[in-house]
DNA sequence: TCACGCATGTAACAGGTTACATGATTGT
DNA sequence: ACAATCATGTAACCTGTTACATGCGTGA
């Protein structure tokens, strides 16, 4: 449903070959859209199909050869009459969720034990996105607006996105925090039998 | 891969039918995990299949009958061993954050107008859940820990997973109002023809 | 009689995941 | 010779979504 617009938007940024794009889904564009290498090449093939890409064939010295992609006037149209629908509330689904929710009827100091571990990789991703963030050249503590004036067009929106993501990664460390101190110093007896 | 596991958990609470398990998931569980009917309803069968769950016909007055499932000792066991499981990170998809990345290739007026609806329908849900929370009877504004010291168990895991429902709308309204201001303070010229 | 709510499903499809496959070149 | 990286794909499978289908009982 929308791994086509969000390849559009990429190669509006920026033409690439697919597996330039699979490395971008890995880095910026990963962190509020997945995608695998190979989802994206079928799904290339079918927005080339439509019309709605043109592919240029590019040789490469002491390399194979790879196929740029670049978003045509058909492609655009597409994009911004999409961009134009209004989108429907996501719908969530949480795994971990689920184990919070659940952790009474197994072992709760397993639970606990993998939420710590969760916590710990939303730290290290909190801190790569803040990294990134400081290279657009501005305080990453200062809120917006003002801090941000600088910037313009996709370049703002990128930031801004990635902003959004750096909330993302504060909430997790929060709401599983708050689980944690919870269950610290509300301790349960009998931990695996309290079903 | 986990509607079973969110259905054992929600069964565990409290055995059920397939319709009772469907309203379920439209309030409470539905801000962590959202299911239709009809996917409800072939798992359930799918539980039953591989023994984890009893099904018990029950005949109602003025009513079609209803099947009560309730789950058995393989499905305490088969839910035991997902909750000591590790959890990969969940990747992230938010055509929300495609748009907002993606508006200067199109009509950024209109991304911004289903932007403030969007922002409207996280406030009305924030709202819904403050109600909810201030339902396990303590104030709703007060932080953990102590606030939640008298709730314990199945019910204080109900109550925290609520609160990180809490939190993720003011993720979303935090974020989208960032991305609002920054760009009602910087104006750009021409909305429409920016591509 | 008609609409609505309860209650349970089937079928077709779209999208995403996992595993496998191929071939070239560069470095050890 | 072997492993690693670049580069592009296919196939099978699982999950989730959308549309459709059925039958009973209640109240207007």
């Amino acid at each position: 449903m929308a791994l086509e617009h969000a390849l559009l938007v990429a190669l509006s940024e920026k033409p690439g070959s697919g597996l330039e794009l699979t490395r971008r889904f890995e880095r910026s564009f990963g962190y509020f859209w997945h995608a695998t290498h190979q989802q994206i090449y079928r799904v290339l093939g079918r927005l080339v199909d439509a019309g709605e890409l043109d592919v240029e064939v590019v040789a490469q010295t002491g390399r194979p050869d790879k196929k740029v992609y670049r978003v045509n006037e058909a492609g655009q149209r597409a994009l911004a009459d999409w961009l134009a629908t209004s989108t429907p509330l996501e719908p969530l689904r949480s795994e971990v969720a689920v184990k919070m929710r659940g952790a009474s009827f197994g072992d709760r100091a397993a639970v606990l034990a993998g939420l710590r571990e969760h916590l710990d990789d939303h730290r290290v991703r909190l801190e790569h996105y803040q990294r990134l963030a400081a290279a657009y050249g501005l305080d990453p503590g200062s809120d917006l607006p003002g801090a941000a004036r600088h910037l313009e067009g996709a370049t703002l929106d990128q930031y801004l996105v990635l902003r959004g993501g750096i909330r993302l990664e504060e909430f997790w460390i929060g709401w599983i925090t708050d689980y944690l101190d919870a269950h610290s110093t509300n301790p349960e007896p009998d931990p695996g039998s309290t079903r």
